[in-house]
DNA sequence: AATTAGCACTCAAACATAACGAGTGCTAAC
DNA sequence: GTTAGCACTCGTTATGTTTGAGTGCTAATT
């Protein structure tokens, strides 16, 4: 399809583009040192790449800049993988190696590294809590009438409920139906909760429970809400660096969209497959992102998918950086919280 | 030391400024209903007004606008109270109307409330724990040597610390560890923690625990940690509305000193003032809100004081409709918080 | 047949100039 | 004390000019 050398010009083109965010034009290209065509050659492969919608001008005496397509192509089929600075690595490493005990705080510092290595904005949807274990419950009540619900997590995260608790329900019920979730629920993964519910629990509480159905529904309820996972930011003004986010309109279209978390979180949720995901502009589900690109690789748990890093940068990033970071630092993070949470 | 025609012309300066964000002249002023001077006799109280420091020029033969002294002038003397929009009214009823559980959800609701009215960014200081009562004390295990310590308030807040246990302790003296804990503390506020573990815990570990030292010394290291409250914003995006933040390194200035929560948390801390307080400007503590206003108002619980409302805008700001609202809503939520739990 | 030199053409960006007008300060008259 | 009048200032807007980096196309060269 393309010649070796339009490979070889868009490669550069691309490249240029991304280091100096400026259209490029024939006669830049032919002064490099690895071209030995004339800038007329060039122009007119300049003119095909551009027919077959790889590239574009800015206007009609432009240089050249990259299309999506072109991105696309360049991410596909020339991207060369690029060596980690050697700092960068050591940073990574020294993530793992400071003692962190709560597993948000690593993701939150994970979260802020990738933003400060990158210059680009990073976002990480927090340890999917779905699929982790039942460790502990606990019902406290608050006021009468009301009570938080607590769960706690083999990976030592804490998820509360405030409720409101079934009237009639007194202290030693409540005590009961706690004992009694305790006893049959632990070791339990999240998404079975309510199906065990019924298979395990039902039974105990018919015979020492008073009004036994109007807990077990009270407790279907509660086990009902899936709460979305968090969502953590990096790097968020790092987008203020980039040039073509000089338009206060364009950042606060930007800005507007990442503050929904509910979005961002469909959005990374989407990109559940294994390795590395590139979207490039309007790829993106949110309009608001036409002019970024957004790049995801996912972490997990013992094989059990955890969560999703991202990096949200200008269509013109660094792909073969972020990617080889990125692939980096997921795989890190894989080994370590399997290590840390999956022998148990 | 104002006349009254000064004081007049300053007033009227001031509210157009903040309305248009636009240098007055002396022509304009004069055309006013109110005003029934020449352009000429404007000029001179003009000129003598900037004498005295009350406006400034953009540029040689430029309009006025308020200078810093002149905004803190307009506060002290020149506010009048401005009637709440009704709409306005309703929607900061309806907010305590709604059923919220948590409190946590009704701080969240207040912010995105005040910077939808204001069209400013709204920023809360979360209620303090500090002052609020131990309800209930967990010690969860998960995985040897660590463990989660659960704190629940009397406000339904819950307060998670994963810690390393203390080598050589096991279940039971962790169960006993906790239940002496719940009996002995229960109802004492944060802030007596430490004082109380000596008073009242200590005697009873010594009797019931082998290493009673390690455990003491632990939960005193525990007790130690005073977290900061949360602070919750909204509006972010409001600021980059106002025509003084058209500009892209301020918008990153500023943002990047609102992101930094410890800072803005000891600025808002500042202000536990009774009633309310305006920072205009430069009196600011922090070097990138010297073009913003900074207005906070406290709210309390039975008297102990919570936590702050504060709105942030630039320092041409409407102040008599931010300082009603905020008045209002601080006093609506005192009401509300204190009702709720201040009679148990 | 592929490459390149040459040239007319395009267009954004930079610069210069002028006109406009909203504002000023000051003086002299009311 | 107030105001009319006027020269002056200066940012804004509009207009035209120049520059230069780029293009596409054609004809000559390899």
């Amino acid at each position: 399809m393309l010649t070796d050398r339009q490979l070889l010009i868009l490669q550069i083109l691309i490249d240029e583009y991304i280091q100096n965010a400026e259209p490029l034009g024939s006669r830049s290209i032919s002064k490099r040192q690895d071209i030995s065509f004339s800038s007329a050659t060039i122009r007119n492969e300049l003119a095909d790449l551009e027919e077959m919608g790889f590239i574009e001008k800015t206007h009609s005496s432009s240089g050249r800049i990259p299309s999506e397509k072109g991105y696309r192509f360049y991410v596909d089929n020339l991207l060369s993988p690029v060596a980690m600075r050697n700092r960068d690595m050591k940073r990574i490493r020294s993530l793992f190696h400071e003692k962190m005990l709560e597993l948000e705080m690593l993701i939150e510092h994970s979260a802020n590294l990738l933003s400060e290595i990158t210059n680009y904005t990073s976002i990480i949807l927090g340890p999917e809590v779905y699929e982790t274990k039942l460790k502990h419950l606990q019902i406290v009540p608050i006021s009468t009438g009301t009570a938080i619900l607590i769960l706690i997590t083999d990976t030592g995260h804490v998820e509360k409920y405030t409720v409101e608790l079934p009237d009639g329900m007194d202290a030693s019920d409540l005590e009961r139906t706690v004992n009694i979730l305790n006893e049959r629920l632990k070791g339990v993964p999240f998404s079975h909760l309510k199906i065990k519910l019924y298979q395990e629990v039902q039974g105990l509480m018919k015979t020492h429970l008073r009004n036994y159905e109007k807990t077990l529904d009270f407790l279907t309820r509660l086990f009902q809400n899936e709460k979305s996972d968090k969502v953590y930011y990096g790097g968020k003004t790092n987008i203020l660096n980039q040039p073509e986010f000089q338009d206060v309109e364009k950042v606060k279209a930007l800005y507007n969209a990442i503050e929904k978390q509910d979005l961002v979180y469909q959005l990374l949720h989407q990109g559940t497959i294994e390795g590395i995901n590139v979207k490039i502009g309007a790829e993106n589900s949110i309009q608001e992102m036409k002019n970024c690109s957004l790049i995801t690789a996912s972490y997990s748990i013992g094989g059990q998918h955890m969560g999703t890093l991202a990096i949200l940068g200008p269509t013109r990033m660094e792909y073969p950086r972020v990617i080889g970071l990125l692939d980096l630092l997921s795989k890190d993070l894989t080994k370590v919280l399997t290590q840390r949470y999956y022998s148990n």
